[in-house]
DNA sequence: GTCTATAAGGAGATAGAC
DNA sequence: GTCTATCTCCTTATAGAC
């Protein structure tokens, strides 16, 4: 039995067109953003019609959060996959690192910062919305525990980190790295990572022992 | 001599509509980012009529670059303003905080994190690109001061702190903990600074003496 | 289910009266 | 210079043929 169950070919051929799709519009989304993707732009990127994705989708809005719906299960996938004994902030430095690779290679992160526009309707999206509180509260466990474990600052509020975490997965440094240094990919985001965990300050030389 | 020098009241009331136009750009601009502000959201704001907006203004276009270059005069003068005797880490901190304030008050940030589609449009503006460069002139000499006195990490190109530094001004976990924590402005901003100079890893202790 | 053709409405920009 | 009214284009969404 393949992926797709007991399926019929139709099915599974409707299955695989919708998968397209959402591929088409995560690339839109990802290089012309949510206001100015049309909904020509993701029929003719995939190679369809109009109003055959409007039969997969009944709106342009519906259509987006699936795509970030998608994005969000990513990344709940690979936090899963991640190496189990590794402590919290390496898994969250892995998350990152993830996170921050997808966008190089013209991804999208799978928190994107976007206007308040974008957020509202999003959070209308129940469906959504489930999905990023699982994936937020996987997260903040990480924090606290990186917390106690004394791996992060336990003198600042959980909150500013997270949100602070999740900043740095659509941090537009990225992209200006990307375009303007001579650095690979790898060094953009080793760089990335080392400017996320230790900030601009120099390293304070350690006790020695 | 008023600050309009030997304009006519016509043309200093000229002046003053234009200076309201850019305010209520700059507000609209804030709340709802380039592609969702239209020309009737301002001159609604403004209390005019929209052809009276073209009248000085002759695109929408035109109008964001004008508005987005009194805000980088903004910051340039606020830097010129800076107390000399602080070093460079200290005046980028400075400006840093300057610019929290003004977004957590519902302003801009000086360098707004655009889509490639605004980016884009700001580099065809030639005055733009001009204020942009000589701000950015000044902000490097301070990084790299800062990194050759030790006060940042000189072990990163200077282009990663400065980016990132950039990114910080437009940091989205601003708006996230305005919104979500319980916290004061203040502590808002006080914390992002933090966040931003020393990233999220536990201060390493100092050496004693 | 897929297409061609089109409705409905929004938004940048302007004509022309005052 | 300011306004009312309008043009034009673009975009979401759908009707209706095959």
């Amino acid at each position: 039995m393949g992926i797709f169950g007991k399926l019929s070919f139709k099915d599974q051929a409707f299955k695989l067109r919708e998968s397209a799709i959402l591929d088409a519009t995560t690339a839109v989304l990802g290089s012309k953003g949510y206001d100015l993707m049309t909904m020509d732009d993701v029929a003719g990127a995939v190679g369809i019609s109009k109003p055959s994705l409007y039969k997969h989708f009944k709106s342009k809005e519906d259509l987006v959060g699936e795509a970030l719906i998608r994005l969000i299960d990513g990344a709940l996938d690979y936090l899963a996959q991640i190496d189990p004994t590794l402590g919290p902030k390496g898994k969250l430095a892995a998350l990152l690192e993830w996170a921050l690779r997808v966008r190089l290679e013209g991804g999208l992160p799978f928190l994107p910062s976007t206007s308040a526009h974008v957020r509202e309707m999003l959070m209308r999206n129940l469906k959504y919305v489930t999905r990023v509180l699982k994936l937020n509260g996987q997260l903040e466990k990480l924090v606290q525990s990186a917390q106690k474990l004394g791996e992060f600052d336990a003198s600042m509020p959980s909150d500013v980190i997270l949100f602070s975490y999740y900043a740095r997965t659509c941090d537009p440094a990225v992209e200006y790295l990307q375009r303007f240094s001579k650095m690979s990919n790898d060094q953009v985001v080793q760089h990335m990572l080392r400017v996320a965990f230790d900030g601009f300050n120099a390293p304070t030389p350690a006790l020695p022992g």
